[in-house]
RNA sequence: GUGGGUAUGGCGUAGCUGGUUAACGCGCCAGUUUGUGGCACUGGAGACCAUCGGUUCGAAUCCGAUUACCCACCCCA
């Protein structure tokens, strides 16, 4: 493997035929999170360590194995953001936005960190676009931010995404719940595949989740989260479903749904495509009421959630959504000669100033072949200019679209000119 | 971290019962039009067949290891 010129494993370079589409994708995300009230900040790609391990949790499988953790040269332990909560989190109580009139509303785009195994839809450095909503315990919340996702997704002519919902209560009726489960299982343990044998302890809501059918065949019948919600949660829940249901969004009740992070509490939601393989969950979000009190701010119930900018081109890929691509030049001008070229070099900045992608000859080629590459470059309109039109004023314009020629002179009028031609094509 | 698959010029592929100069399409450069693109035709550049090692008189073709990518598990965006 040539360290120079292979990029690390799991990192995708953007090539200018893409970048447009990115910008589309994050540009369309970002201004509806506006219209939502979100506004976007920009936080560090690294923090404390620290942060990350309160944050989203000792337990969870991104801290205990996927983190790029180091120690800098003043030996503080510093990571690589795995997500962008912590950090907005943090961001929010460092320079006190909480005091400020609630709920706090952001949005970001980032790009994450995550050592893991890459494949489809999953990568080590990958990029989210995600809100947060600090300050309120309404339901309402809940179903705004829901609604901004679907949003998104239909702005982005996303199809084959179906809304999953579900609520794992908080720590206390949860806590009733896991009791309640692991007494489920423990009267089948030994038929348990190996992996739900070590979920039993460490999160046996994830047995709900399997996939070996003798699992969902003892999971059949184990007692759901949503029967021991407390009356608050319950009532929350229903309320959030009902906003959905006003907003006209389809969704389903999803037991299954448990985010592995530890923060977050009562609702909880995917949108997951058919599009995709196994990397079909397009965004994932739901509320943290307990992570700013955990990081040592003040008891702040919030929400918020996050979408994967690579899935999400992946998905639009797959449904076939109209995505843009680079910008064509608007103008080449053909140059012959070296008078000519300074000439075009000239002309050229003069059409840049008036917002007309133009180019010309840097390289020194032929005629012939400046027109073949015109043509590549997707030019609407050629100029001629060679001694003739030098001598003359006068340069040739071809419309490459018809191949109908016209004369456009050299003078104070030529912006204009070539302006006119452009908007006629 | 576990299991399975793949790896040939810039891209997509053929060749793979081992045997002289590794083929095709697209792309790139040039010519056919010595001041004009898109079509067509002609020519050209560009690959030690992922890397390392082994089997053999001889390997892109067989074997092993490594790396990368793909798929599934796990996890998540």
């Amino acid at each position: 493997m040539d360290l120079l010129t292979t990029a690390p494993r799991g990192t995708q370079d953007v090539l200018p035929a893409d970048s447009p589409k990115w910008r589309f994708v994050e540009q369309t995300a970002l201004s509806a999170a506006e219209e939502y009230g979100f506004h976007e900040i920009r936080t560090p790609v690294f923090e404390h360590t620290q942060l990350f391990l309160r944050g989203v949790g000792e337990t969870t499988d991104v801290v205990q194995k996927e983190m790029y953790t180091f120690e800098d040269k003043g030996n503080r332990s510093i990571t690589l953001r795995p997500e962008g909560t912590a950090g907005a989190a943090r961001c929010l109580l460092e320079h006190n936005l909480h005091t400020d009139a609630l709920p706090v509303k952001v949005s970001y785009v980032t790009s994450c960190y995550r050592y893991e195994k890459p494949q489809a839809g999953r990568l080590r450095e990958f990029h989210q676009f995600g809100v947060e909503c600090f300050g309120t315990a309404a339901p309402a919340a809940d179903a705004e931010a829901i609604l901004l996702a679907w949003q998104i997704l239909q702005r982005l002519h996303i199809t084959g995404v179906s809304l999953h919902i579900n609520s794992i209560g908080c720590p206390t009726c949860r806590a009733k719940y896991h009791e309640a489960l692991r007494a489920y299982f423990a009267g089948h343990v030994d038929a348990l595949c190996d992996t739900c044998r070590s979920r039993l302890e460490r999160n046996p809501m994830r047995i709900l989740d399997c996939k070996s059918p003798v699992c969902q065949g003892i999971a059949k019948d184990a007692p759901r989260m949503l029967q021991y919600l407390c009356d608050d949660c319950a009532a929350h829940f229903e309320a959030v479903k009902q906003y959905l249901h006003t907003a006209g969004i389809p969704y389903e009740i999803d037991t299954g749904i448990v985010r592995g992070l530890d923060y977050y509490t009562r609702t909880v939601f995917e949108f997951v495509s058919d599009a995709l393989g196994a990397q079909a969950v397009v965004c994932g979000g739901g509320r943290y009421d307990g992570l700013i009190e955990e990081l040592g701010g003040p008891s702040l119930p919030s929400l918020g959630f996050a979408m994967g900018i690579e899935r999400l081109l992946l998905v639009m890929q797959a449904v076939g959504a109209p995505m843009p691509g680079p910008a064509p030049c608007d103008v080449f001008l053909v140059s012959m000669g070296e008078q000519a070229s300074l000439r075009c070099f000239a002309l050229a900045s003069l059409l840049r100033g008036q917002g007309i992608r133009a180019a010309f000859d840097v390289v020194g080629r032929s005629l012939k072949a400046q027109m073949k590459y015109a043509d590549k470059q997707g030019a609407r309109l050629t100029l001629v200019i060679g001694d003739n039109e030098l001598a003359t004023g006068l340069a040739t314009c071809r419309d490459m679209k018809t191949g109908t020629q016209s004369s456009i002179a050299l003078d104070d009028s030529f912006c204009a000119a070539v302006a006119q031609k452009l908007k006629e094509g």
